[in-house]
DNA sequence: TTAATATCCGGAACGTTGCTCCGTTTTGTC
DNA sequence: GACAAAACGGAGCAACGTTCCGGATATTAA
């Protein structure tokens, strides 16, 4: 993203400066209003943080899953890239693909509701979801190729059943303290394992 | 304003008849939405559809977590009871564990929007988790128990881990097809499973 | 049977939220 | 400064949850 000064039209016809002020704003305050209230938060609340109109955050970011995939970009991306380092870094690949999913339950653990909202059955997230599936469903399956391949799980699991299984784990746990998602998805892991003696 | 019953009629003296029967069309108004709509199913058309006021669906079942609970009432303590004459029945404790988990994701899947319901954050369903919780619970602690006992598990798991993590599995089968939840609760239980070795 | 009253009913009404529409304002350019 | 395009803001509409209250109904007493 190159981040082209107004004087003078660059190479892409960029935006206005209010635009560009005003959609800064609103990934801002929805960042800000994503901690408190979670991604389900009301568009006026974060609009009204934000100091703009609705229709400007809807101008912005179409849907909410727009707004919310803006906001948490970076993240995701980072969990992308650590995929393959980890890969290369671990002593094992189960074991690389254990501490990627650790980190991936911890991006989702600390965004409240995002969880929920990516299995949500309503198709307001539909485009979050395609999002998550682009990106991180190619490093999980690079990470069972290779688990697979080293002969540490068994076969016939499938990329998008895994993220599906610890996105789905990871629903709730903002409202219940007492639950932690992470053992059943050691135990999931477990599950995939292969015996050693098979 | 007495609570006694006076003389004639014996069963049911508490409430009005036209009561008992808006109740009644109120559930059964109910079960048939729910089948179509889910059980997110807005109280407006569960009220059309029994042909009363919305006010009198609130009176009988003040949150929708008591309709839904009043639909799925008798199908719960069939899952409950079908606990302990599994365990009987079966040709080991883990493997009634696994057959009475099906029948649990059985329940659960059928029902539109049940399991999401069961997670949601929102507290709008809080009371049919607590009812779920108190009635599923000791079922499911109670099979744990016999596999532990026989040594078929590791030590450890918590029966409501277990119900949570089933629960959540089940989240979004509705909404995509592709996705089958058996299929990683089975390596969920597989996980669960002491190595025979050790 | 009729009258009295506790009970129950229905839908209007209010608050919240998602999303859109359109008159107005701002910005960039000449 | 003038002009057109771009962007803005909030009113407005629809859907939903939930409550309120005047009116209808069932049950009991006389």
């Amino acid at each position: 993203m190159t981040a082209e000064s107004p004087s003078g039209k660059a190479s892409t016809r960029s935006k206005r400066a209010d635009a560009q002020r005003n959609q800064r704003a609103v990934l801002t305050a929805a960042a800000e209003v994503f901690v408190t209230s979670g991604v389900d938060a009301p568009i006026r609340q974060i609009a009204a943080r934000a100091g703009v109109g609705m229709a400007t955050v809807y101008r912005h970011f179409p849907t909410r899953a727009d707004l919310v995939t803006a906001v948490y970009h970076h993240q995701i991306e980072e969990c992308a890239e650590a995929g393959p380092s980890l890969l290369a870094g671990a002593d094992s690949p189960f074991e690389a693909l254990r501490q990627w999913v650790d980190l991936f339950v911890d991006f989702l653990v600390t965004k409240h509701g995002l969880a929920d909202a990516l299995q949500s059955d309503s198709d307001r997230f539909a485009t979050l979801h395609t999002y998550f599936i682009d990106r991180l469903l190619p490093v999980s399956a690079q990470l069972l190729d290779a688990a697979a391949d080293a002969g540490a799980i068994k076969p016939g699991i499938q990329p998008y059943e895994l993220m599906r299984g610890i996105g789905n784990l990871c629903i709730g746990r903002d409202s219940d303290p007492s639950y932690d998602p992470r053992r059943l998805i050691d135990l999931l892991l477990e599950g995939l394992r292969r015996p050693q003696s098979a």
